[in-house]
RNA sequence: GGAGAGAUGCCUGAGUGGCCGAAAGGAACAGUUUGCUAAACUGUCGUACUGGAAACGGUACCGAGGGUUCGAAUCCCUCUCUCUCCGCCA
């Protein structure tokens, strides 16, 4: 949610980066000073009529103690007059808020000016590339085929156990997700971030907080009988361990780190673009995350782009970085790198990390303030990515690892895994 | 699941209708002093909205929401959560 601080000092700025995310913001920021403007001016009348009910109230007691029943009788038919206008504007005020409210939350969050223009994935900017991209052998096979052939992968048992997007894991490949969930807490907690084992199901409020509620409920999945949702990313419970926190700013920059299952229910996708690991219903996930001072969160970022790069040179895939594009962004940022690792046999780049500056989009909502001496409070800034998403992970190590004799395993996981070949 | 108790500021904790945005202690921060790795003294010490250039004001908030009253942390109702005991279970 945007501040209405910065709506009202800088509107201009905030059309002007609105419109990278394709928004003519103008009509409905004009529509949210309004209803400031409405909100200030009733507030005061209000604050005014409960003055005067307060004095009055005071007198009447004062007026009793001193035995003076009839003047203080008299007083409290006027106190009742004012209470009944005062009710009516506070109801009014309630509608306004209310009403600037729904407005405010249904406006994205404003992206950094560094932000390319552009609509579509095709827009992103590519601004970097590393890695040799591997020739494979005649025959090489796309995921979902190795894993059938080293029996390593069964999706259809996990049809049967629980529906489609639900894999279960074996042997080998049930070790090297094992193993990569704790390469990657070694490597973020060398890194300095604290590992972090949360619930992974949440709250309304908490789903709330990071944006996820309430207008993407239905890709969570949700417990009706406790009103609790199945976490998509552990961006939820982690971040929202400092909802409505205030810290000290020498606490800062905040670093966490931790594995979750994610689930999402991303119904309506079909085709090619989902088979075997592309898409799943559940998966596993590192993710870090990061609560910065207003004026670092930039290089935080930076930092946080080049711990995942590390980790994928650490598993020597080939990967590639977008600055996602205005419109490919999501609603909640305000600078996303995307990372993609290419996948020889299905010859093509599949996200597997995307790290993002969230400014004060979530700590605004979920009122993570800091303090700077005796300075007043301010949003702290919230990021997070991914460190990262294994079932991509895997299949890029699957398919690009194959040769006739079996799949190598890079040489930083073979201490993980206690094997360097799956055959 | 059964029975009971409770929810107050960073923490402990007092406060059962007006003198309470809230005692006291602790923690923290600043200063003074003595000196030495600590103590004493003094001061500051919740959040949000809002008026004001500022000084300084106004309003709201004592788990949440509603009600009674001229007036609510205090009384009533509903909800949520926590704790204790019993039961069940890992």
């Amino acid at each position: 949610m945007l501040q209405l601080n910065y709506i009202r000092e800088k509107k201009d700025e905030a059309i002007q980066r609105l419109a990278l995310k394709n928004i003519d913001a103008k009509p409905i920021l004009e529509k949210v000073l309004e209803f400031d403007n409405d909100r200030r001016r009733t507030q005061n009348e209000l604050d005014t009529l409960l003055n005067e009910a307060n004095v009055i109230a005071k007198q009447v007691g004062d007026l009793y103690k001193q035995g003076k029943k009839a003047e203080a009788d008299e007083l409290k038919n006027k106190s009742i007059a004012v209470k009944e206008s005062s009710g009516k504007l506070a109801e009014q005020l309630k509608i306004i808020e209310e009403q600037q409210y729904n407005l405010l939350v249904t406006i994205p969050n404003t992206p950094s000016l560094k932000v390319p223009k552009g609509k579509t994935p095709a827009d992103n900017e590519n601004i970097h590339q590393e890695g040799e991209i591997p020739k494979l052998h005649a025959g090489a096979k796309p995921h979902w085929e190795l894993a059938e052939q080293y029996d390593l992968i069964d999706f259809e048992l996990g049809v049967k156990l629980t529906g489609a997007g639900f894999p279960v894991y074996k042997g080998k490949v049930a070790r090297l997700q094992r193993a990569l969930i704790n390469f990657f807490l070694d490597k973020a907690t060398a890194a300095g971030y604290l590992e972090i084992q949360p619930p992974i199901m949440v709250n309304e409020a908490s789903g709330y907080a990071t944006g996820q509620l309430p207008d993407k409920e239905g890709q969570m999945y949700h417990s009706t009988i406790d009103n609790l949702y199945l976490i998509p990313t552990a961006e939820v419970p982690i971040t929202n361990i400092y909802r409505d926190v205030i810290v000290k700013s020498d606490q800062l920059p905040i670093k966490m780190c931790g594995y979750t299952p994610c689930f999402r229910r991303e119904a309506g996708s079909y085709g090619k673009d989902v088979r075997g690991l592309n898409r799943l219903h559940q998966f596993d996930k590192v993710e870090i995350v990061q609560i910065a001072h207003p004026d670092k969160s930039y290089q935080t970022l930076e930092d946080m782009r080049e711990y995942v790069a590390g980790l994928l040179r650490d598993l020597e895939l080939p990967f590639r970085i977008l600055k996602l594009c205005g419109g490919d962004m999501s609603f909640a940022s305000a600078l996303t790198y995307d990372f993609e690792t290419f996948s020889a046999a299905q010859e093509k780049w599949l996200e597997v990390s995307s790290v993002s500056n969230f400014e004060t989009f979530q700590s605004n909502r979920m009122k993570l303030r800091f303090k700077e001496g005796d300075a007043k409070t301010q949003l702290a800034h919230t990021l997070n990515g991914s460190a990262l998403a294994l079932p991509r992970i895997v299949a890029s190590l699957l398919e690009n690892n194959q040769t006739p004799e079996g799949i190598k395993i890079p040489k930083a996981l073979i201490p993980y895994t206690g094997f360097s070949l799956i055959n």
